[in-house]
Parts: C-alpha cells; structure tokens; sequence
RNA sequence: GCCCUCAUCGUCUAGCGGCCCAGGACACCGCUCUUUCACAGCGGCAGCACGGGUUCGAAUCCCGUUGGGGGCACCA
C-alpha cells in the first residue's frame, strides 16, 4: 500500500521548535526527509520494522520523502539473503519509500557499499581539516596507560594521540604502523535535542575520540552513517535508543560535514524506546518472537502487525488501539512517542490481529487464507470451483472465530478434505460420552430423507431427533456431529457446516465416527 | 566501573497542576447470548515505585533514593 494522505498539514506546522542547535529552523512538512538504513545482516527483526514504521509515518504524514540506504559496509556479515528479507519485509508491511536501491533517486547510489570515494574524500578532508587525527595507539596499548595511570583500564581510548609530535608519528611508521583515523571530541558538553527525551546532556570527556577509518582504509559505521545522512539531506533520524550514547558522536561529526559544507543542518534526533522481550531484556534476534516472518507464518496481518508495532511507544489516543495503517499516518507526530521500554506482547498482538481479521471483507480474507491451508496442507494449488464456493460460504463463519490466518486450516480444512482423508483429532474422540454411539445412529437415520437440505431444516430435524426423541441435552447431542463432520471439538457453526459440507459427507462422516466408537 | 535513559493496573498505554479517591486495551475471573468455539454486551480484579520539596492544590513540576533498560569495539 502506499499511503499518503491529505492530512498532512496536521501538527507540522505548529512546531514550537525555534531552530536546530545549529540555528536552522527544523524541517517541516514537504521538507522533511527520513530514513531507513538497515546493514543487510540476519533475517528481519520486529525492532527494525518498528523503527522503520516510526519513521515512514512521520515522513508520510508531513508528506516528506523516505529513503532506503543500505548499511553494507561489513562485508563479512552481509548477505544478499538477508538484503532480499528486508526488502520483502517491507513490502509486506506497506512500508514505501521515495528512493533507495531498486528505486533510484537523486542521491544514488544507495548501497553503501558503493559509495567508497564519498567516504574517503570526507575522510581526508576530516584530517586535513582537524576535526579528525591519525591514531596509532592499540587497545592493549591503551588500557596499558589506563592501568599504568590507576585508572580504569574499560575506560575508553584515552586520547593519546591527539598530539603526537612528528619524532613520535615517525618513530611509528618506522614500525611500520598504520594509523585510524580519529575523530576529535570537543571539550565541551555535547547537548542533542532529542525529539522524544528533550534536552540530553553528554558531559564533556564521557564520550573518547571515535575510529572513523580502519588502519586499512576502510571507513566504519560512525563515519558512514552521518556522513550519508548529511549528503542525502535526512532531517529527522527516529532509531533505537540503544543508539542514543552514540549520539553525542553523530552530533559532532555532523557539525564538521555542515562546517564543510556537506550538508546544511544537523538533523533532529528522536530515539525510540526499546521492544522488550523475555525477561526484560532486549529483543534480540535469538528471541523467536522477533523474527518477522515468524508472524507472518503464524498468521498476523500486516495490517495488524503495524497497528500492533504502533501501540509500542505510541499511541494514537485516549480509549483507542485499533486503526489502519492510513490513520496511523493521519494521526502520526513523532514528538509524541512515548520513551519507557515496552514489552512484546504476543496475545495483545494476536488480539489486534484479530480485530483486523475482523475488518477485512470476507472475499478479500479468503485469498489472505489461502497460503495459510496450502502449508495447513488442506489445500493444493489453486482452489477448485467448488472449493471457492465452499470457501466463500464457510469464511464468513470462520471470520469471528479466529485470531491468526494460521488457524485457517484447522476451521476450514474439514471442507476441503476427503471424507476419508478427515482427520479426527484425539481431544475430538475423547470427549465423547456414552450416549455418542446412539447421537450417531438417530441423527443419521433422521438426515437420509431429508427433504430440505440447509441449516435450518438440520437444526430443526436434529433437534427433535435427538433432543427431544432421546432427551439428551444439545451440549451433548450436538457434540457427537460436531466431532463427526469437522474432526473436531471446536468447528464453525455446525448446522452450516453440514449444509456446506452435503448430505452424502455428512452421513459417510457419522458412518465412520459410529464405527469407531462401537 | 563510567556515561545515558526510563519509572501509571501482570502487559501496552491515556493523563502534559485542579475535569483523576486515575480512563481505555490485552490478559484473567464472572454473567448474558448460545449446538461447540468465538464474536458481541455487561460486570469484576488490578496501578500513579519510595522519600523529600514547590504549590491553595501533584500521577502531573524539582531534588534524591530505589529499581529497570541501554551504551562504553579498528560491529552496525
């Protein structure tokens, strides 16, 4: 879906925010310009998609632009696999994007993998210019001085080689060193504005000289990453709060590329409270729950899957937490993002999903449920004509009673199968009472000359076969059938079921669970 | 250890000084409907971490404590 709405103007143009701290005022409506830039590593993680929805949101609601780069940049661990994953992931929640890989745009090319000469050109001037120094120092050499000096040796690079002396850059290359390249934090506090935490003070000195540039040549995240942002005109960064003690870093060096003239302006910071998942800690992507395709599997819309993400850290008003993909957009301010860690929640997702499943009209979730009863397998291939039929006429049963398109298979699956291919569950057998055996016998011989053949006449026909000619209490009388024609405890409504399903079925299903409780 | 950050029901949250002896949703427990399960409806359980301030008045502002989270790489 690409969603744009009319509403743009909403809560952008009101922004209380004089000016950046660089002293341009903040980028507003049309000029707004987000970010996705994912290093291509792994399968997708619901935080990802989180931080990526977050900030589509709020370009689509200002009616901005999105961008999608690719952190390509540690070739050891990336794959095109993963590149792929992502790709499709965002496809499949309707995340769009403007320009990126695949797309093109102004600032192409948006793997950074490609962008080698950008980087190596910033970087010479970051040394030339002084915001950045050769570093020769190792970490062992480091924490040496560290414990040389009483200090704590997990303290951090230590700034040593700010100024070396030309004997001691020579005395080095003599043994044959290469240096990184360093860049150089000021001596003042560093204050970000954050969009979601306000004011954020990093005192001066708590944050050591960064390594930009590897002995080899190569250029690393902290540098790439801004440099990118700057070129590329990005005016707001929404990310993950485990990012935020970095950003003091991203901060100055984004002074250094305005300085230069890279870019005009420091973006606006927002960072994001972390998903949490098991025992507080971190999702992480050993935790099964934040694996996208997971829930894809499982069956959440991606409908839901947005409006569930949405809930965590935002919310998009009193007494409300269902809504669209569109009224996120409509409704989205990225300054109203809460900041406390929130949870998944595996059951409050599935009940959004539900009420989703809800929302969809009947057509359009029966072909949502098709890929779900091929891997159910209850269904091969394409769906005949009369299987469609069947469909048409048994999804909206099954509309109120499911949750996730996984459950599919299990309420539909008794209509597409063989009568002899029917699967009775277990469970199903067990909860069989004594009187099943004689359900089964009264209840088929009232449907043989049955002369009307639908829910009603069943009903009618059943009810007074074996409720009242036996006086056995519905629960009871009707469990037996259930079991019979469905295979199971739980089933869509049953006299529906058995009108769908045809009197030939319906007796040859009695017939067989008879014999096996005889 | 250092730096940053967060703090309302079990969970997600509304609340931005009086409308709150705190509202909604999920979960849980009842009841209604009912052929099962759901859906729907009704009701219940349950929370402002603690201590100081500020104020006529604090869940809301300030400070501290405690607790949780994140970060401290030549990964991203």
């Amino acid at each position: 879906m690409s969603t744009s709405t009319g509403s743009a103007t909403t809560g952008t143009g009101e922004l209380p925010h004089a000016a950046t701290a660089e002293g341009l005022p903040e980028a507003t409506g049309a000029d707004v310009r987000v970010r996705f830039c994912p290093s291509p590593t792994g399968t997708p993680h619901v935080g990802l998609v989180r931080t990526a929805l977050f900030n589509w949101a709020w370009a689509r609601h200002c009616g901005g632009s999105v961008v999608f780069r690719v952190e390509d940049t540690d070739a050891a661990r990336d794959s095109q696999e993963s590149m792929d994953a992502i790709v499709e992931a965002l496809a499949w929640v309707g995340i769009d994007y403007d320009e990126g890989p695949g797309v093109g745009g102004p600032h192409a090319p948006y793997r950074q993998s490609e962008r080698g000469d950008l980087y190596a050109e910033v970087a010479r001037r970051l040394l030339d210019e002084g915001h950045a120094y050769a570093s020769y120092s190792t970490p062992e050499e480091v924490e040496e001085r560290h414990r040389a000096a009483g200090r704590d040796p997990k303290l951090g690079y230590d700034g040593f080689d700010r100024d070396l002396t030309p004997g001691q850059v020579r005395a080095f290359r003599d043994q044959g060193r290469e240096p990184v390249l360093r860049v150089r934090m000021p001596d003042e506090d560093v204050v970000v504005d954050d969009l979601v935490r306000g004011e954020v003070v990093f005192p001066a000195g708590s944050v050591p000289d960064f390594v930009v540039v590897r002995a080899n040549g190569q250029p690393l995240y902290p540098l790439v990453n801004p440099v990118d942002d700057a070129v590329m005109g990005i005016t707001h960064v929404l990310r993950g709060e485990d990012l935020l003690s970095s950003t003091p870093r991203q901060v100055v060096l984004h002074r250094a590329l305005v300085e230069m003239g890279y870019s005009r302006r420091v973006p606006r910071f927002g960072h994001l409270p972390l998903v949490l998942g098991e025992g507080n800690r971190k999702l992480s992507k050993r935790d099964p729950e934040s694996d996208l395709f997971r829930h894809r599997e499982r069956g959440l819309l991606p409908e839901g899957m947005v409006n569930y993400l949405g809930l965590l850290g935002w919310s998009i008003g009193p007494d409300r937490d269902v809504f669209t993909p569109a009224e996120m957009v409509a409704a989205f301010d990225a300054r109203d993002i809460g900041a406390n860690p929130a949870r998944w929640d595996q059951k409050k997702a599935e009940a959004i999903n539900g009420d989703h499943v809800r929302m969809l009209a009947p057509e359009v979730l029966l072909e949502r449920l098709l890929p779900y009863l091929r891997a159910g397998g209850v269904l091969e291939g394409e769906p005949t004509e009369e299987q469609r039929r069947l469909l048409a006429a048994a999804v909206p049963l099954v509309q109120t009673r499911m949750a996730v398109l996984s459950e599919g298979p299990g309420m539909l699956g008794f209509l597409l199968v063989g009568d002899d291919a029917l699967v009775v569950e277990d469970d199903a057998v067990a909860s069989l009472r004594a009187e099943a055996a004689e359900v089964l016998d009264v209840s088929a011989a009232a449907l043989v000359d049955l002369a009307e053949w639908d829910a009603v006449a069943l009903e009618a026909t059943l009810r007074a076969a074996v409720v009242d000619g036996l006086g056995v209490k519905p629960k009871l009388a009707f469990g037996p059938l259930r079991v019979a024609v469905t295979g199971r405890r739980v089933s869509p409504p049953l006299f529906e079921s058995m009108e769908l399903l045809g009197r030939a079925s319906t007796l040859h299903r009695l017939a067989a669970l008879r014999q096996r409780v005889s």
